[in-house]
DNA sequence: TTGATTGTTACCGG
DNA sequence: TCCGGTAACAATCA
């Protein structure tokens, strides 16, 4: 479900709903395993996202960290809260709201240190203030790994997933293939213009848009992306090839998108 | 019921 | 040390 636009305006829905408020939190089906308790009662002090994490702080220091995974997804409603939908790890009930928080990939409570040890091991991420591209260039102009790899590690730049991975790289006209070492400063800059644009879009649509112009009638799915699962190039009519890159898939046009050389 | 999936980590071997 | 490959895990939806 979620590429890093999802969780960002995650932080922004939930915000309203939650920050600055005294939670009740909860593990109504017994799912989770920390302690939940620990954080009932006190007040969260504020939910950021970090790349595809998301962190709700509170008064006492420590923080719920999620991370949703490929399946997890956040229920919001407004209170009084109904009966849990689906698996719900953690549900967060505040004066207003309930979100429940289903199926993540990660789950727990960090303290000051583990709250440290994540923000160093994750990278840049595309969507906040604080981000430094030097460190996403550093490490992929030092690497012989494939652009599409590197885009998908959340360690060198942090908020791209596997859909906008597709997308930008057809947007800038480099394949997958080509190596991390062989791009210019200037095909980087692109990469890195492009996805804080791509993901913003995303935070304000709710969606993945990664077209430019979109007729309302076509607000579908399928229309609101180039290349993703299409069969067909939108700009050259090219047949698209499909491969897999880290037993992910990738698509890209080798028309537009020139291969490197072998 | 089956299959696919917008993700990550651990582990192994070259 | 780097990097590719594999398995494991998660829950929902079409």
């Amino acid at each position: 479900m979620p590429e890093g636009h999802t969780i960002h305006r995650a932080a922004l829905d939930q915000r309203k709903m939650l920050a600055g408020k005294v939670l009740t939190v909860t593990s109504p089906q017994g799912r989770f395993s920390a302690g939940a308790e620990e954080l009932s009662g006190q007040t969260c002090t504020a939910i950021e996202a970090y790349g595809k994490h998301l962190l709700y702080h509170f008064q006492l220091g420590s923080a719920l960290h999620i991370h949703l995974g490929l399946y997890g997804q956040f229920r919001t409603a407004k209170a009084p809260p109904s009966e849990p939908r689906g698996a719900v790890r953690v549900r967060l009930l505040s004066d207003t709201h309930v979100v429940d928080i289903n199926g993540p990939n990660t789950c727990e409570i960090l303290d000051q240190a583990g709250l440290n040890a994540l923000t160093n091991r994750i990278g840049p991420d595309v969507l906040r203030e604080d981000a430094d591209p030097e460190k996403a260039w550093a490490k992929i102009k030092a690497s012989r790994v494939s652009i599409g790899q590197l885009l998908m590690d959340q360690s060198v730049i942090a908020g791209i997933g596997n859909i906008y991975r597709t997308e930008i790289l057809w947007r800038q006209k480099l394949h997958p293939k080509l190596p991390g070492k062989s791009l210019d400063r200037t095909s980087f800059n692109r990469i890195w213009a492009d996805a804080v644009a791509l993901l913003q879009l995303g935070v304000k649509h709710n969606s993945i848009i990664t077209v430019e112009k979109m007729a309302k009638s076509k607000s579908r799915y399928r229309e609101r992306v180039n290349i993703f699962a299409k069969e067909t190039c939108p700009a050259c009519r090219s047949e698209i090839r499909k491969f897999e890159m880290a037993a992910r898939r990738v698509f890209s046009c080798n028309t537009c998108q020139v291969p490197p050389e072998i």
